[in-house]
DNA sequence: AATGTCTTTGTAACCGATTACAAAAGTGAA
DNA sequence: TTCACTTTTGTAATCGGTTACAAAGACATT
């Protein structure tokens, strides 16, 4: 049928179309109870804003530039959430989004009213171009100093990974790390530590083997571990991705989850679902959220904040009770079925 | 410094907004003096039409859909360069596009101007009812009859994969296939099939081991055929991440890449230039491009178009001529492990 | 009752283009 | 010279939003 427009809405609420405007764009000043009426035609009509005309009406340049470390551009997964969930929020704002390529970035000042930059190295040379040229801007994952950042607890995720392997029963509990360069993995790691030590259970050198963040980087990780016929009961995985190359490497080496090995991850990204995996989940859309919104404040001026959010144990059929309390190797610990 | 409107341009060149407009739009009925006129000041002040303004004064819908396959939306890698080539071209034309959710796809028709359907299977309804409400739609990867789609030449680029093989003196080659579902699939094994043919290789069913497209996949396909025994000193893999886990399977069986085996992969995704794989580029920015170009001819109403875009083979230290003509060398060398 | 303040809502101008319509200019025929 | 017709140009409404400003209510204070 025909568009559905703003000033359809207004009509159809009663209102006019400056206060369907006003809670459309969530400003201050607007009863509760009109708000509600509108949000409900908003929702019954499928209303969706013209971003055109919604740009042109605001002067001025309302794009945010997404800049993504080349590498991890492909990384795709966990990414891809991310970048929906905030193009998500900030379009709800008004603002629309657009990658930022490496080359373009002489362009920043003149095109982008601020920039969210994702999983971008120390050594990359654009944050320091942005800040230089005056563009505010939010990075996801800790790098800089002095920044707007927003991040996720790496340390308490595996910790917390940990302390439920061990409340299973498990005391012998390899980790699988990221990539050495990365914070993330250094503070997932810190929290295997930590987890350990909390409970009380000694720290072997031998049960940390690395990985890089891939399938295959998790999958020989565990093999070199079982070739070497270390004993352990559950490995906690700095990330989906290599703990779903750990169950592999597992079956392939006849060894069953979680009978004979409990396995958890860290990301809880589709694939996980998909395998049973139990893993500490980064909350991805309060991850976009909390950026755009830290993001909107620096582009109002505000000084930079930033926030650390919490992990959240996803208990899957991946782990269980470690059943023999009395077996040796792991190889010798199969029990039929 | 400021912006550079149609009243600007109109009020240098001493005629009216709508005097402008017309030459900008190519329209009939102005005189070539003032045409001439107006597009010198256009050049001069480096005039490009706000591309928002513009969509809304002609009145149409401006947001374009986008439909991801939910798991390949994950998949990364390849679907998110993708989606920015498509944004970029889009974009420019006056276009915001937005992804369409499995749920929300009653609203289709009063929202969209058209669509994009990224890696959308065959069973899937909204094609359908794309179709029944009108929406013109471009489809990337063939599904249906009928409808326009842009595709790379799969079979094509599996098979100068195998010609390189070929060429460079193997003679047993391994292929191993992505998920049985896909077409993109079964056309690569075409190519593979086609290729052995065209240089009069014999084909060997147990020469093609089936993959899923994930890395763990190409390892296990390659683990298998190692245990069975079987010759080969070359592998064309249907992407790069299973050809990435196939060189780390055969590396794991102390087989070197590429003086025991050369290894082809698919896509040309950052990972095979990092491992320097051999492998059959897609156009993506190409591909992108035609896509948004088809679609926007669908909206203006011309019959519908499609277009097959070729590879490029990309040869990189992956793959090497076959040194030792003897035959065994590479079961040889798997036997020592 | 009159005044001031605060909150909530409506009104209308505006963003930068396109385009229907009218006005002006040019051309040739009567 | 005047009229009819065509070509060229200007004018103003319009697209779908945002937002400055004014108006209207509600409430407390004097």
């Amino acid at each position: 049928m025909s568009k559905i427009t703003i000033a359809r809405v207004a009509s159809e609420a009663g209102v006019s179309k400056g206060t369907v405007s006003r809670v459309l764009n969530a400003r201050s000043g607007v009863n509760e109870e009109t708000r509600v009426l509108v949000q409900g035609v908003v929702a019954r009509l499928g209303y969706v804003p013209d971003p055109g005309a919604r740009q042109l009406a605001r002067r001025g340049r309302h794009v945010i530039g997404l800049m993504l470390d080349d590498d991890l551009r492909r990384g795709g997964t966990y990414y891809g959430i991310l970048r929906d969930a905030l193009e998500d929020c900030l379009s709800s704002e008004g603002y629309h989004t657009q990658v930022i390529s490496s080359e373009r970035s002489q362009l920043l000042e003149s095109t982008f009213a601020g920039a969210v930059l994702l999983g971008v190295h120390l050594d990359d040379p654009r944050p320091a171009q942005l800040e230089e040229r005056g563009v505010p801007f939010v990075m996801i994952g800790r790098s800089l100093h002095n920044t707007a950042w927003v991040d996720v607890d790496n340390l308490g995720g595996l910790r917390d990974a940990v302390r439920h392997l061990v409340a299973l029963g498990h005391k012998r509990i390899l980790h699988i790390t990221g990539a050495h360069t990365g914070q993330a993995s250094v503070q997932r790691l810190e929290g295997y530590l930590t987890g350990l030590r909390e409970s009380g259970l000694p720290e072997d050198a031998r049960l940390i083997s690395d990985g890089d963040f891939t399938a295959i980087g998790g999958y020989r990780a565990v093999r070199r571990v079982l070739s070497s016929k270390l004993e352990f009961t559950a490995i906690a995985a700095a990330s989906d991705e290599m703990a779903h190359g750990a169950v592999s490497a597992l079956e392939d080496a006849g060894l069953r989850v979680p009978w004979d090995v409990s396995v958890t991850g860290f990301d809880d990204i589709p694939l996980a679902q998909r395998h049973a995996l139990t893993t500490a989940r980064q909350p991805i859309l309060e991850i976009g959220a909390a950026a755009a919104e830290l993001l909107l404040e620096r582009m109002a001026g505000k000084p930079a904040r930033s926030r650390l959010l919490p992990t959240t144990l996803i208990v899957r059929a991946s782990s269980a009770a470690l059943f023999s309390a009395t077996s040796g190797t792991s190889s010798s610990a199969l029990h039929q079925r």
